[in-house]
DNA sequence: AATATTTTGTACTGAATGGTACACAATTAA
DNA sequence: TTAATTGTGTACCATTCAGTACAAAATATT
């Protein structure tokens, strides 16, 4: 049954591929530049992914919203305060040391550059980023139930409106090349959390 | 001086090229489908852009720019209430019937895409797109000399709080099919101008 | 009508694209 | 040790890419 053995490590060019796709975008990421960051060969790619290009992308997706959306939750169950971590989530794309900061969303990017160019890949993108949406949600309606949300406001509301913020705030970071001039743009759309 | 005429119109090429970049991008708009979209041969068109596809883009951006943001002056200019109607010109995207509700912005995507591949293009689409801050900012600047707009907050802050709300509103119609799911999200990022 | 000037259509180019073919290498089971 | 199985490296492929060369066409000037 099992014969050669496999050179590398799934997950890992995975997240190679995560890093070049995020950084370049879909169409300016050509297999030769994907193989050289995930150092395998040509055979052993399309012998690991039938669908080539378009699946790897695919698999990539997914991967980067199982992480991440599994580290949100893991730290939004630990937090105290579910709202004032919320707020330092926001926050923290302002950062300009981190990836999001040159980069944007990668599900977001891929919606905008897909959206006429493959519907089953933006509608992915889509679905992946409606996850966020979710944990938001959840996290609102508990920090509502224990008091700490106090606004009014329907959670399933503030929770699309939250991913709203995220989208724009996603693209602004590339507008406005210093952070700080963002920061007061982000409070006062995180005040519907007051 | 004058030899064979030019069988095209500069600008009409140009408005053809816009839907086409709109549409798909920029990596995924070949050479190919522009000059067919545009009706000219390679000759011509290189003729008359000797930087290739790269300066059509630009060209292409500056004319989508010119043109959407002096109608959109035009407009504040003459509407009696410029807070309401800045309210509809956001509540527009919302519309399934308009180009923005499936490409979303043109300078959004722009950055988007070009963010890491061209700092050059994705510059002048952010410089562009501050066009964009600047009207709202003299817009709620009047608005609050004569009244309408009643916040106290700062209209430059308001203005690139704006920018950040169409940015996401760009992104998040395309990740919600129904636009009735985000009315009422735009209602509450722009009850800071109430 | 001849000439200068500009635009256009066709054919071509070299490079890059995503993807295949296939012989060979490395492993396990018989 | 041999056979079966699976993975890998190299060479190759057709297509598409952006862009050029150049001769012919259409105009204005003389």
């Amino acid at each position: 049954m099992s014969g050669r053995p496999k050179i590398f490590n799934e997950e890992e060019i995975l997240d190679k591929a995560i890093e070049v796709f995020w950084k370049n975008g879909y169409e300016a990421s050509s297999t030769e530049i994907l193989l050289d960051a995930m150092g395998i060969g040509k055979s052993s790619f399309y012998l690991a992914f039938k669908g080539g290009k378009r699946e790897l992308f695919e698999k990539a997706l997914e991967r980067r919203s199982d992480l991440s959306m599994g580290k949100l939750q893991r730290e939004l169950d630990e937090s105290e305060n579910k709202i004032e971590f919320l707020k330092s989530f926001f926050m923290e794309v302002l950062d300009p040391s981190s990836k999001r900061f040159l980069n944007g969303c990668l599900m977001g990017n891929s919606i905008a550059e897909l959206a006429n160019i493959d519907l089953e890949l933006k509608t992915k993108a889509s679905s992946l980023l409606l996850r966020l949406e979710k944990v938001f949600a959840t996290a609102l309606k508990e920090a509502k139930k224990d008091g700490t949300l106090k606004a009014k406001e329907n959670p399933e509301l503030l929770a699309k409106y939250l991913l709203t913020v995220w989208n724009g705030l996603n693209i602004s970071i590339r507008v406005y090349p210093d952070p700080k001039l963002l920061k007061p743009i982000v409070e006062k759309q995180l005040q519907v959390l007051e």
